[in-house]
DNA sequence: CGATCCTTTGATATGTTTCAAGCTTAGTGG
DNA sequence: CCACTAAGCTTGAAACATATCAAAGGATCG
């Protein structure tokens, strides 16, 4: 008999580094009943209104969860990068109240709501983890609501690409602020609040600045003392020394 | 030897209708280590940046949350009325970020954080129940991000009206749609991000359609399916049936 | 009863959207 | 391998929603 290597293993492993697991930590964790799924870009995971029976961890790929108003405008509401989950509130709220797709082809380990909840609320040191975890994702909205709420285009594009820049350096998925970005012009705009066109501007305008610089989507920050105070941006909300 | 009632009484009365609690939970809740300050209109509770050793819970009045940018603008990322939390993030991260400020005359009870996080992750009903609370804070935020980022200033402001009424209500502080509104046009503002000056415009407006009228700052919602319309509101993301 | 804070109103300025069209790139089938 | 198509990016001109500036009018509270 031989074990197939959890896919849940990088996601422990960054749940390790928010709270020290014990023995019985990381074997309810490995012990976790799970299917991995394979999805395309745009595919669904969840839809507003929906009950999922599932929380689901990215393991490689992008994510993001949005809403659409009654004038079928779309928000973004944030993004998410492999390790993450996507949708962690599902363990505990019976109904979603939004949308759950993919930025690009994806896998994602589904996990059964009541399992997470159960640990969640049976073992400490893995409650505290997804508190914390739970508790960053709550930051990062607040940070949007401001950015939308009260910066003008440039500062928001700005500030999301500096927060893009240090989570993906923070996940290791980039260095140097250097990274390729996987949306769409239009897919920013419904990130950030502001039209298609205008962020095409915007961009353009980061770049003659010498801000940054374009290649396709991949982005690089050439200036990160100036491109921080360009999108007012300050990684407190990050929270990045709890991981 | 007499006990005095215990001020967490009504909250632990709003957690019962999350989760189901034992005859210990109840214990450990009301042997809670705590202490009650009354603070004035527009007192600071934390500011962005502070490492607070307390988590308060609102008594009586009303209190908000609050982020600064750079270029000085106010953008307020919540509201709460008594019996909520309203920092509980404080119990699992070390630096807060984001302000709470006493949007009037108001009662609090600090518990300190470590008490907090050790009931959560003691007492399974008392963890549920704060993870709701937690996470339906979060759902707000979202809402908050489309709110602001996605809906133009009638239906900016509607929506936060009908925000307010509903959660008024489930709170047991209105009813039929009419309630005092605790706040100057100036945070109105600052909830949706506009200016105050167009704010007043917009409630006139909304009070010239017949949707609302005002006395002072007293509302009342005339006409409550026109003003969902309005507000492009649906009130599944406060997630009432989970209490 | 004066002073301060809030609300209301008008005129003008501006950032962003909207509309429209051309351009580039990547993918697909012949 | 080329031609075709669809998706995304770029650009310009005009329209519009909201901001800004400024000042007057209420309300509230020592």
């Amino acid at each position: 008999m031989h074990d197939r290597p959890s896919p849940l293993l990088k996601m422990i492993h960054r749940l390790e580094t928010r709270a020290r697991l014990g023995e019985a930590d990381r074997d309810a964790l490995l012990g976790l009943p799970c299917s991995v799924r394979t999805l395309p870009a745009a595919a669904y995971l969840v839809r507003d209104g929906d009950v999922p029976e599932n929380c689901g961890v990215l393991l490689s790929g992008f994510a993001y969860r949005h809403k659409i108003t009654g004038e079928g405008a779309r928000q973004i509401i944030s993004i998410h990068m492999p390790t993450e989950f996507i949708d962690l509130q599902n363990a505990f709220l019976a109904v979603s109240d939004h949308n759950v797709q993919m930025l690009t082809a994806a896998e994602i380990v589904l996990i059964p709501r009541v399992a997470i909840r159960d640990l969640a609320l049976s073992h400490p040191a893995i409650g505290r983890a997804l508190w914390i975890d739970a508790l960053i994702d709550a930051a990062l909205f607040r940070e949007w609501v401001v950015n939308v709420g009260r910066r003008d285009s440039r500062a928001r594009i700005s500030h999301l690409l500096c927060e893009f820049s240090l989570r993906l350096e923070s996940h290791g998925l980039a260095s140097s602020h250097r990274y390729e970005l996987p949306m769409t012009q239009e897919q920013l705009a419904d990130a950030v609040g502001l039209t298609p066109v205008h962020v095409n501007r915007v961009l353009k305008l980061l770049e003659q600045e010498g801000l940054i610089s374009r290649d396709k989507r991949a982005i690089v920050i050439e200036d990160w003392q100036r491109m921080r105070e360009a999108g007012d941006f300050n990684e407190r909300y990050l929270h990045l020394e709890a991981a």
